[in-house]
DNA sequence: GGGTACACGTGACGC
DNA sequence: TGCGTCACGTGTACC
């Protein structure tokens, strides 16, 4: 009796064999060998009332699965602070809430990411306000786009050189994610003029060409939100 | 009795007052109210033990602890299929690896997008995240500074090209407030190479030289607290 | 009525 | 020592 009860203890505390929880009736050998002991020592020692007894078991099962179900909790939650029944649901619950907003946060990161790399399928992404910054528009004097066959176009662009007009120049490029072959930079007293080497088809040179126009335009306006 | 034993079943499946899984230590109206018919219906007729009698209002206590915090985890969790016990365990813990599943798959969707962004980041807009994004270095391969004669130094820069190389050796060299006459990138396959032609005396090269490589090295410090 | 789920009181165990 | 926790059997209500 004693170290039925024993062993009682333990199997809540550690010996807990069925992890699985998808299992609703398994073979519970501790229970069924403290069946017979507890029944025999039944304290009203007349025959135990036969009806009663199929309540028991079934009561057995019940716990039983409670206890089961408790235990495959616990395996799932990190960090339990203590082994009580009442302190594993409240740390599952604090854990949950924890999933629960890091969910958010990640959702959140992602939008905004996506809203920063979905640049030209998306022109008009809503943006912070308070986090936009101001800067010199970029202004164009002369724009060229040849096919030199060959899969290769070639890009002239000629602008007016002010305050940090290439690292500008430069972001918008980048952000249009083109298949940059070579680039060459040169600036002068007034003027910078790039030439970009891509690689594309004779076809694509005309999209390629409103792409670029397109994104410094966006980049000009003081109305877009798009964050280069 | 009846009628107790009826609000008790509500009391499980609909009018649960605790929801918060703080308090350790409540008022429970509902169980005061039934112990005074529960001590008196007690079967034995006797007079209760006392020392029982302690054990009792505690176990009581501790019952009603559990289903606290067991309403409390099922308030969590939506799509509750029954109220059964078990099954609110068992449910809790569907969600809650599913919640785990997702936070997961959330979190390789940022890498992805972090990694195939190629749009430049302004370091500002990112400060309300707490996961910094921190730029790729600036790797420079060769550098050399030669003084042409007639107040000019040529500084020949040659790095390896990354993502965002060229624009963040345009911000480094910008934020020198270097008196530059002409520029000139070219970027290859794998290498980028800037020409500067400054006006400067000969005895400024070596100074150029120092401040150039030490904006650099700034630049690629994480700790750095200077924006670029 | 059999089956299920529940709250209850009780004895035992451990800190 | 008491106090907290547990498994147990039981009576009962709901379907």
């Amino acid at each position: 009796m004693e170290d039925l009860d024993h062993e009682y203890k333990n199997y809540w505390e550690t010996t807990m064999f069925f992890q699985n929880q998808e299992l609703e009736f398994d073979s519970w050998p501790m229970e069924e060998a403290f069946s017979g002991s507890g029944e025999s020592s039944s304290p009203d020692g007349a025959a135990t009332s036969p009806a009663s007894s199929k309540n028991v078991v079934s009561e057995r099962n019940r716990r039983q699965k409670l206890n089961q179900r408790l235990f495959a909790l616990r395996s799932v939650v990190p960090n339990i602070s203590k082994l009580d029944k009442a302190s594993v649901i409240k740390d599952s619950i604090d854990y949950m809430q924890e999933l629960i907003d890091q969910e958010k946060t990640l959702e959140a990161e992602i939008r905004e990411l996506e809203s920063r790399s979905t640049l030209l399928e998306n022109p008009f992404k809503q943006m912070d306000y308070s986090t936009r910054v101001q800067h010199y528009p970029i202004e164009v004097l002369e724009m060229k786009v040849t096919w030199m066959g060959e899969k290769t176009v070639v890009v002239c662009i000629t602008c007016s050189k002010k305050r940090e007009t290439m690292v500008q120049l430069c972001k918008v490029l980048e952000s249009l994610n083109l298949n940059i072959l070579t680039t060459n930079f040169s600036s002068f007293t007034s003027r910078l003029s790039t030439t970009l080497f891509l690689q594309a088809d004779e076809e694509e040179s005309s999209a390629v060409e409103a792409k670029i126009q397109m994104a410094i335009a966006a980049y000009n306006d003081p109305n877009c939100l798009i964050n280069f």
